[in-house]
DNA sequence: CTGAAAGCGCTTACAG
DNA sequence: CTGAAAGCGCTTACAG
């Protein structure tokens, strides 16, 4: 009866205060429907009082599920490119939201924790049901490669023909023919994405581009440049020459993020040539400082709230056993000075 | 002898494997020097070979700590205030970062897991051994309270003079005095921090400007303007108001971020008013949009590498009984064009 | 250095 | 609706 106070209290501690077995506490604390009321009521409140609560370890040990999601976010290179936007921080919030809604523990992986074999461990140790890898990134393959092990999974960022796993991404078709129509709108026909068509997002970004370039009424030409990586400075770089070297410099340009975006103002801005009466820029993100950079940035904005929210659907999906298709989020055209 | 493979693979079919105890399996698995190297690399190589990983919540079960800290950032208000920095997001990858490094797992808190009640289940519950809170935002009192239940626990931020909890953060006198150093070999005497001194971080960043004052040669004035939020459009709007108001407009603006010094800017601007030429203005956290914002501004940078180290390392101190003292990361001046 | 036994704190059939 | 028993998959004394 005397409960030993200085050992961390259990269930059985409970159960003894409470005057009634173990898994009726169990049952009363999970509400479980077998368990009358008044007796739920009073279990609670002896646990309340006692401050107890169940053991998650214990209580995961028994279950099948661990109720618990790996979420892998590719830190080193946004560290390393010391990234223009917090997007990716937004996407987290979404995603922690939705799984905190679902009672999901999030197990933020570190950023070493970034092979096959960590991927592997993690699960096997059972110390994560599945896992959102927030960006595909350089490590597109090392996805594809754990999805192929039948891993519960879902991805952001883009399809390709080839992937076989659940992309949940922004529709960058979308993006790109909203930023398309935009540069038309302002009468613009010599138009040019900025950014790295390889990259499975920008590729469709590119080809919404391309899209909306086709149903102009007039002729409009559509290029492409190639970033090496995400940063401005590499993007100011790359315009920089790009402005040198071309005869025809564009007036309507379309680039992978408002951080590229703002590079390019700049250059454009060393030759003396101003956004919006010299040319047209749109950026993708709404990165907080593209609504007060000069001029403000149109730009696309992606709801992460939404994505975070589809992200755990789909992922919730597979740990049922059903096989969800890749999905979308909306996207919208912001339109301000460029 | 047959291991079902429809079962989940144990400890106990290792054993089996590798024709040894299951104690032995456990010694070696987890490098227990009492078991012969020879009788480990065996074992290794079966585990290996068919794919076993020791079940985390067995493990935390059996071990008094868990191994996992709670990780707390104030989600909600950076996504209402669509922050301009992705600082916080820094700090959670060099908070990753150590923890990886140490083998503790960092379970993400979700956003509406924000009460005294959900932070004490969580630890009675051990999902975690401990807490890092990044930033105290609105939440100080509740964590001063939360503090108080005897939680290990340390925090992003800074120090009050009732502050009982650790605190890790930048050093944002020095910060202060740095930035007032800037202003003075700008020739700059009419001196304005904007911002919000009765957020304990600001605090500090005033007091370091203050300092700096009065080591000058000359006689310079030192006023303080608060801000409501950390928004650029409430920067932008109040910084506008106190020109409109103000006989003699400052001439050396020390701002509490970088997108409040971004904002304040502008609204020189709107005056016909320009950098540096006309005043010189010093940011805060060495945003990546204050590099290319125009003018590049200068500003206080502050290593989040260090910082999620060291927060790491002051946690593991109390975790292990100690009572480490508060601590700060060195700041460092970006002398860009402003 | 190795193994048999007990037990960490729960939940889940099973029986009533 | 409730309880006695077994067992989830480990680790830790204890004995050798």
């Amino acid at each position: 009866m005397a409960v030993d106070r200085k050992r961390r209290i259990t269930m059985d501690d409970i159960a003894v205060l409470a005057k009634v077995s173990k898994p009726t506490v169990s049952r009363a604390l999970s509400n479980s429907p077998l368990v009358n009321a008044k007796t739920r009521q009073h279990v609670l409140a002896v646990a309340r009082e006692h401050g107890y609560a169940v053991n998650r370890h214990a209580q995961k040990l028994r279950h099948k599920r661990t109720n618990t999601i790996g979420v892998s976010i590719d830190f080193r290179s946004h560290r390393k490119n010391h990234i223009s936007d917090p997007f990716m921080f937004e996407l987290l919030g979404g995603v922690s939201e939705a799984l905190g809604d679902l009672d999901q523990d999030l197990l933020l992986l570190a950023p070493d924790h970034n092979d096959m074999e960590s991927f592997q461990q993690t699960l096997l140790s059972r110390a994560a049901d599945g896992f959102i890898f927030l960006g595909q990134g350089h490590r597109e393959q090392l996805i594809e490669e754990f999805a192929g092990t039948g891993a519960p999974m879902v991805v952001w960022g883009a399809r390709r023909r080839s992937t076989r796993y659940c992309v949940v991404g922004s529709d960058n078709f979308l993006g790109g023919e909203l930023a398309g129509k935009h540069l038309l709108e302002k009468n613009r026909r010599n138009l040019l994405f900025v950014g790295d068509t390889s990259h499975c997002e920008m590729h469709w970004r590119f080809a919404g581009l391309e899209a909306a370039a086709r149903q102009a009424t007039r002729p409009v030409s559509v290029n492409q440049m190639c970033l090496e990586d995400f940063s401005f400075d590499c993007a100011l770089e790359a315009f920089d020459r790009f402005l040198d070297s071309t005869e025809q410099p564009p007036d309507g340009v379309f680039a992978h993020s408002d951080s590229a975006a703002m590079a390019c103002i700049k250059a454009f801005e060393k030759r003396g040539l101003l956004a919006p009466t010299d040319f047209s820029v749109v950026g993708y993100n709404d990165a907080p400082s593209s609504g007060f950079f000069s001029p403000s940035l149109t730009t696309v904005r992606q709801d992460t709230h939404a994505a975070g929210a589809l992200l755990v659907k789909k992922l919730m999906a597979i740990l049922e056993g059903k096989r969800p298709r890749s999905g979308t989020i909306e996207t919208k055209l912001l339109v301000r000075e460029t």
